[in-house]
DNA sequence: GCCGTTTTCGGCCCGACTGTTTTCAGTCG
């Protein structure tokens, strides 16, 4: 059992507990335990030792003990025995809106509900009214929570909201009752995958502001309404959320709604140690407020840089700040070309030509063509018999836009025994391969890891694509041992993708900065299919931010003589 | 269940809002 799944089967006792309502410290016990697993650089398997995990912090020797097991026997009676106990049915009811664990364990040990239609039942035969603590309100907020369930799954992508987010704000911004304004939360910290959307804005007429807020043409409908708090739903389903604050709060409150909530918890324990007190209004010395007039005077206060919202995920972010040694984030800015593009050679809309005016017109410098490999029928992929004309049209194309680069390539897909699918013979006639995998996805973890492996330790192979090969909000990545992959990129000098996407970002995060440690370099790539995906390289950027990425970690920062010859080297010492 | 420059016991982040109550429980972030 891999990292992943552990982290996976810790949380899910937390839940478990919860709706057994356990010690609330225990549960954050296993939720903190299971975050720590994830974030530490630990590789698990056969001889890993009580010991060693104990070492992470917030890991004791229950858990540790608990996460041996599952290593050894890929199981754990306490987690047998909490699913037996536990129906099922009651997980999916944490998601219904205004539902916790604790009214459900209540309906559970009463009317013996455990399912959300079995809810839904109970709610139109009028069963929770006269329940203490429940009401006619309760029951019909019930109601309409179940509907929500069913209607979205209560995730979205982030791409899909930036723009209207965007507009949204800009709104409150230039709301008259506004004085400063900005996104927070996930969005904020650009996450892959978002729940809502928050705004937090300092004003002195809190009152005006929400009733401007909630009556903006995008509200569907009207959620909560105070005087700080207040949260609208957009047509699509999605929430968004808003904190009021006057204006000196801005800062600690633009700081809290921020978050993360592990990276607030991590920072208020800090405080803590040094009596001060934080909450979305300040911070608190004596009972004296400590006056700070924006975020980087916050962390100042506590000896450290500024941390940007990316990397604000309790990930080692703080000590890092406390020490100097946050990294210099990459930007926008820093990439110089672009690769992985599919043109109309396989499954792309666009042409070469298309692609270097488009790119020129970006200030562009060069581009990556990979078109799919002739295994890819379902792409029309490019067949033996056309790789000369593949290959003469990107010189022809390259001479006519003098000073833009090409560099030519192929996505050639690994075959179910980890093999590329051209002979060397031709493999050997492009600048670089990406090697990717795009058939046989249900292979066991072991089979996967070692076909993936057999692909980095290909001589030809210059980058691994979408390593996991997940569709967020869709497809579960395929079963393999991402740490291995890491690893072995760095041992055979295999670069890895982060595929930029927005519904794959993959190489997630979390190993991107596992993937910096091993000092195994990074492709930002888009892979366009349409002139308009080409700009999807900025999701890329937010992503390698919040994997700690530097500008030197990526390679396509590097301009088009410089990337020419890494290549070149990279090809001849491989 | 975890943790410790006061501690191996006794803490563990904090506040807004709703709906239920008539001072509070539950949920959410």
């Amino acid at each position: 059992m891999d990292k992943k799944e552990i982290s996976k089967i810790l949380n899910e006792i937390a839940t478990l507990l919860e709706l057994n309502d356990e010690n609330p410290f225990k549960i954050r016990a296993y939720q903190n335990a299971a975050r720590a697993l994830e974030a530490s650089n630990i590789s698990l398997g056969a001889e890993t030792k009580i010991k060693d995990l104990e070492k992470i912090k917030g890991i004791g020797k229950k858990i540790a003990s608990n996460i041996k097991t599952l290593i050894e026997t890929d199981d754990l009676d306490i987690y047998q025995k909490l699913k037996q106990s536990t129906p099922e049915g009651l997980i999916d009811m944490l998601k219904i809106p205004s539902l916790g664990p604790k009214k459900i364990k209540y309906l559970y040990d009463n009317l013996d509900i455990e399912s959300i239609s079995e809810l839904e039942l109970a709610c139109t035969e009028n069963k929770l009214v006269n329940l203490p603590n429940f009401g006619q309100k309760t029951q019909e907020n019930i109601l309409k929570g179940i509907n929500i369930v069913k209607k979205f799954t209560g995730k979205y992508l982030y791409s899909d909201f930036l723009d209207e987010a965007e507009e949204i704000f800009k709104s409150i911004k230039g709301c008259k009752y506004t004085v400063r304004a900005s996104i927070a939360g996930s969005m904020r910290r650009k996450k892959e995958v978002i729940k809502d959307i928050d705004i937090v804005a300092s004003t002195n007429a809190p009152r005006q502001l929400m009733d401007f807020f909630t009556k903006l043409k995008q509200a569907k409908k009207i959620i909560v309404k105070g005087d700080t708090k207040s949260s609208i739903m957009l047509q699509s389903g999605i929430n968004v959320d808003i904190r009021t604050v006057n204006d000196e709060q801005f800062p600690y409150a633009l700081h809290h709604f921020t978050g993360s909530k592990e990276h607030n918890t991590a920072l208020r324990s800090l405080a803590k140690k040094n009596g001060i007190k934080i909450n979305e209004y300040g911070l608190f010395k004596d009972g004296k407020i400590i006056g700070c007039n924006n975020e980087e005077e916050l962390f100042n206060v506590f000896s450290m840089d500024y941390i940007p919202p990316e990397l604000r995920e309790n990930f080692g972010e703080i000590e890092a700040a406390r020490n100097g040694r946050l990294p210099k984030l990459i930007e926008m800015e820093d990439i110089k070309g672009i690769f992985h593009i599919h043109t109309d050679y396989s499954d792309g809309n666009m042409s070469i030509s298309q692609v270097c005016k488009k790119l020129i017109d970006m200030g562009m410098q060069y581009a990556g063509i990979s078109d799919h490999s002739k295994t890819a029928a379902y792409a029309n992929g490019v067949k033996d018999s056309e790789i000369d004309d593949y290959l003469k049209e990107m010189e022809e194309a390259e001479s006519k836009f003098s000073g833009f680069k090409i560099f030519k390539g192929i996505e050639s897909d690994i075959l179910a025994d980890g093999s590329l699918d051209y002979k060397n013979d031709i493999l050997a006639r492009f600048d670089f391969i990406i090697a990717a995998i795009h058939s046989s996805f249900n292979l066991s973890e072991e089979e996967m890891t070692n076909r993936m492996i057999k692909a980095i330790e290909n001589k030809y192979t210059t980058i691994v694509a979408h390593p996991s090969g997940r569709i967020l909000l869709a497809r579960d990545p395929y079963k393999v041992n991402i740490t291995r992959i890491i690893n072995a990129a760095a041992d055979n000098n295999v670069d890895l993708e982060l595929n930029a996407n927005p519904h794959r970002l993959d190489l997630d995060w979390r190993m991107l900065k596992y993937a910096k440690e091993k000092n195994v370099k990074i492709f930002i790539n888009p892979d366009a299919h349409h002139l308009e995906n080409l700009i999807d390289y900025r999701y890329g950027v937010y992503t390698a931010r919040k994997g700690w990425l530097e500008k030197e970690d990526v390679i396509n920062t590097m301009d088009s003589k410089q990337i020419a010859d890494y290549l070149k080297k990279k090809k001849k010492e491989k």
